[in-house]
DNA sequence: GTCTATACCTTGATAGAC
DNA sequence: GTCTATCAAGGTATAGAC
C-alpha cells in the first residue's frame, strides 16, 4: 500500500474523536470509547496524545487548517468586489457541503469552553480577518455600507453558518442554482449599498 | 420575607446549573458541583430532579418559554410591516442583554447533542414559527424578495445570533444608536426589495 | 423537603511486556 | 508503536434518618 492510503493509527483515532465529539460532545465522549471505535488500545491513544485535551485542541487546529486552506486557494483570482465576495462565499460554502461533519465541529467546537479560548480567538481572527479588509474596501469604494466594521464581520459569520445549516440539512437543495445564488444574495445585499 | 424573595431550594438548583451548564458544559459539570455550589445536598437535587437529562430539559424548557414570552408581549402593536419587524427586532435583543447568561445558553444548548432533538426541534418551531408568517406577508405586499422561506427564516436566526454575540460582548455598544440602527439595518437590507 | 452516607460504575491516565 | 492490565479519582443515583 502507498504512503497516502495507508492510514496510521494517529490519523484513525482522529478521525474517530472528530465523530464522537460531535455526536456526544467532548466529556460525553470517553477515551475508551474513541480508542475502541478507532480499533486501537487506550495506550496507543495516550502515547500519540498527551491527554485528551490536546486530542482535542490538535483535532481543532487541524480541521481549521483546512478550512482555511481551502478558502484561500479559491480566492486569488481578482475580479470586482461583489465577484470577489461571491467566490469566497461559495468557496466556503462548497466546503461546509464537502466537509458536513468538520463543518459540525467547527461550529460546535468555536464557542466551546473545552477549548482554551486564546485557541477559539486565535482561529476566528486567522480565518475572519482578511474578510475585514475586503469590507474597508467596499467600504472606500462606496459598494459597502459605512456601518461598524465588527458588527458587519460577525453578521457575515453568522449569515455563513445560518447558510451552511440550511443547506447541510437540506442538501439537494444545493443542488439548485436559485437556492444559492438566493443565499448569496441575502448575503450581500445585508451590507450593500442601495 | 415574601413569597417572590423566598427563593426555593429547586430555583437555586437551576440558577446554579444554568451557569455552570454555560461555562463547563453539560457532561462536564457534575451533579456533586451543582447541589454544593447551589448549597443543596445531592440528594435534594435528585429529589427535584428525577435525572441529570431531566434537569437541563426543565431549564432549557424554561428559558425558552422566558424568551418567546418577552418577544410575544411586545409584538401585539401594528404598524408597517419593516415597523412590526424592528420592534420584534429589538425586542428579541433587548431581552438577550438582560439575560447574556441565559442567552448563552439557549445559543449553545439549542443545538447540543446532550438534548433530544425532538425538545430542540420544537423549541425552535415555536419560536421562530411566526416570523415564517411575516416573511410570507412581506413577500405577498412586494416589500420582501421572494428567496427560499426556510432559507429566509434561517437566515434571519443566523443574523439575531450574530448580533447578540457582538453587542454582549461589546455592551458598550448597545448604548450608541447608530449601533443598534446598524444592526436593524443589515437585517432587514438582507431580505427587503430595493 | 432536606440531609448524610454510600453503592456502584465509568473515567482519564499509567506501567510495563512485546 | 502497540498492546493488556490496572489504578485512583470522580461520576450518577439511591437509601434511609430527620
Amino acid at each position: 500500500m502507498t504512503a497516502s492510503s495507508k492510514r496510521t493509527k494517529k490519523q484513525a483515532i482522529l478521525e474517530t474523536a472528530l465523530g464522537l465529539f460531535v455526536s456526544q460532545g467532548f466529556h460525553g465522549t470517553s477515551t475508551a470509547t474513541i480508542a475502541r471505535e478507532a480499533g486501537v488500545a487506550t495506550g496507543t491513544l495516550f502515547h500519540h496524545f498527551p491527554s485528551k485535551e490536546q486530542l482535542l485542541e490538535q483535532l481543532f487546529l487541524g480541521v481549521k487548517q483546512e478550512f482555511a486552506d481551502a478558502i484561500q486557494a479559491s480566492a486569488s483570482s481578482r475580479g470586482s468586489l461583489k465577484q470577489d465576495a461571491e467566490q469566497l462565499w461559495f468557496a466556503a460554502l462548497n466546503w461546509a457541503m464537502a466537509n458536513p461533519l468538520k463543518q459540525a465541529f467547527f461550529q460546535l467546537y468555536s464557542m466551546s469552553p473545552n477549548l482554551e479560548q486564546s485557541v477559539r480567538d486565535q482561529a476566528m481572527h486567522g480565518i475572519l480577518g482578511f474578510i475585514a479588509e475586503l469590507i474597508r474596501q467596499g467600504q472606500t469604494s462606496g459598494e459597502l455600507a459605512e456601518y461598524p466594521i465588527e458588527l458587519m464581520q460577525d453578521n457575515c459569520h453568522g449569515q455563513y453558518l445560518a447558510a451552511t445549516r440550511y443547506f447541510v440539512d437540506h442538501p439537494e437543495r444545493w443542488q439548485q442554482a436559485h437556492e444559492r445564488s438566493a443565499s448569496f444574495a441575502l448575503f450581500w445585499n445585508a451590507m450593500a449599498v442601495r
